[in-house]
DNA sequence: TTGTAAGCGTTATCAC
DNA sequence: GTGATAACGCTTACAA
């Protein structure tokens, strides 16, 4: 770094080959026979003098960065949850690390610098795009729908032929309800991870609603209330539902971390879960077995959506399996403490 | 993106001038003159046309990426505290984006792939380098120190030149247990965040003694066990501290998230907080005031601390404020309900 | 099987 | 003030 850098030159020079057999050797190219002996002398020569092949230098002559971006939606709230960055990332990078590409991350408002990201593209910084919590009203987003860049959402988004990962929402909040039906409970009120305009949460709430139409039981919207992503919100709206007066003696809370909140709000008026109330969770975030209660809520498989979206988007950009690919996982419920049988109920 | 891509040449010829002046304007370059109208041209040209300079290019004649690595270093538990990871990022790309500058970011397991930052740097991929948990046994950060690569960390390493931005994690820690001295605490546990070869954790368990040492009380190692990272290790210490027989009214636990984990062990065993045990925690992560009760704790800046970093990077890549920086930020003691005054006490 | 040479789209050094 | 022109370090037809 110091000295002079190694070019493919020097590397050339030193195997006694000219730059494109040191090209070729360095890059595998398919189709080029190149002597077990010269590969190895180039290969050698590499390693010794320590050669990285400068980056800026391949993606021009190449006009591929190697580079994908990641794309997270920042909203007041922040995408889902913040406990799910870690391990989104942490799949992600290896997804890219093991097809020897980089990542580069951008974060935007829904409001604002909607169109930030476009730049990635355009100044051709990154192949392909993965982009978390996909908005209907990003404008940016029908440019890329377009062009047909590579991309891959995490997440749906309906009436578009984008390419996405997502989990059965619809399916797993139904799973959550039913738990709590065949624990008796009849009355069973439910908060929100987010506003519906979010098709995660508009998913989730029908969800909701398709297990009691099952159980034959009568959806009351006073028992319905919006979460907004974070634990104050939770707090909130279930204080408003306590003090509604509407009873029951279950809740579908369809975020943990709203559901941490709503837990605060029903020790504060001076209940117990699950002995007054049962809850049931969504996420299954690290902090749920913790809670107290531990927390039974919907596992939500983060690191298999990472994953998955990752190579969607890596086998798009190899151009294999071309077309659009969807793919919905399974969840699976996770049971702990915080429910219990219908009993005394509230108020 | 879908035709021929605009270029500098295109956009000159549009402007009537030549591509130097279009460089010349769009990268506003000091100490050349350019006739007002000239430049209006040029601008008018690049935004009619939308052009968007190759990045790839730009790098490669200029030598610099104009991005910045940040790299996090995943130990078997990541980096402090997961929940740290979105308000870190978040800062992080403002500050970047204000700059005008991209981020990639990395994340290293620090047994293997050590190195695998290093190719970030020797493809000339970046700039300047943000490092997140920096540890002692890292032979690629060997290299960035005489290399004299832009470095900032975030936290320190003695004995080496490196600029960084970190907290007092002494003095936080100090604070938080003579929070608890004050109370009338004279028997103090104590569970680490982490191994004591974190520099953060043995200072916080520096601070840990320097308190009971000012108060007049002796320290006590069986008093003390050692967290690491996650609340399942809160768990198992706060269980061998329990069963261990030494008698403590209340614990500095040196991170909230171990202390999730050890209250649940006091709970388990049907003592409770605070009135059995006071808790005081480090970090504030978000749950910590929903926590039953609402955990007393260390606030950790943790978006200061990213801003911070971030800036001191760019402004050593920029050549200002030259040689090497430290930044040590202030904490404050969140006051909630985890702690009482000394009672009954266990055992 | 390997080499030659022409780009890739900028920035930067000089002249004018 | 502005414009040629040479790097920058690599990939990739096309030749040999």
């Amino acid at each position: 770094m110091r000295g002079k850098r190694v070019t493919s030159q020097d590397v050339a020079e030193r195997a006694g080959v000219s730059r494109t057999t040191v090209s070729f050797v360095l890059n595998n190219v398919a189709g080029v026979q190149i002597s077990e002996a010269t590969r190895k002398r180039v290969l050698e020569a590499a390693e010794e003098m320590g050669y990285v092949p400068d980056a800026a230098a391949r993606a021009l002559a190449s006009r591929r960065a190697q580079i994908i971006g990641l794309v997270l939606t920042r909203s007041p709230h922040h995408i889902a949850s913040d406990a799910f960055i870690t391990p989104l990332l942490d799949e992600l990078i290896d997804v890219v690390r093991r097809h020897g590409l980089r990542m580069m991350i951008d974060i935007i408002e829904p409001q604002h610098q909607k169109e930030a990201y476009l730049e990635l593209i355009r100044a051709k910084r990154i192949d392909g795009i993965l982009l978390s919590g996909p908005r209907l009203d990003d404008e940016a987003l029908k440019t890329l729908e377009e062009d047909g860049f590579p991309t891959v959402l995490m997440g749906q988004l309906s009436g578009t032929k984008f390419c996405w990962v997502d989990i059965d929402n619809r399916k797993a909040a139904k799973m959550a309800v039913s738990h709590l039906v065949k624990l008796g409970h009849s009355h069973i009120a439910c908060i929100t991870n987010a506003d519906v305009s979010y098709t995660a949460a508009a998913d989730r709430m029908t969800g909701y609603r398709q297990a009691l139409k099952d159980a034959g039981l009568s959806f009351d919207q006073n028992l319905v209330r919006y979460g907004d992503f974070d634990m104050d919100s939770g707090f909130r709206q279930m204080e408003s539902l306590l003090d509604s007066g509407s009873s029951f003696t279950a809740a579908f809370i369809a975020s943990d971390t709203v559901a941490l909140g709503a837990k605060a709000a029903i020790r504060k008026k001076g209940l117990r879960v699950p002995k007054d109330i049962s809850l049931v969770g969504f996420d299954d975030l690290p902090f749920a077995r913790y809670m107290d209660p531990p927390l039974t809520t919907v596992n939500l498989p983060i690191a298999d959506l990472a994953r998955e979206a990752g190579e969607m988007l890596v086998n798009i950009l190899n151009n294999k399996k071309p077309g659009c690919q969807r793919k919905l996982l399974n969840t699976k419920l996770v049971i702990r403490a915080s429910c219990g049988t219908k009993n005394n109920g509230y108020p």
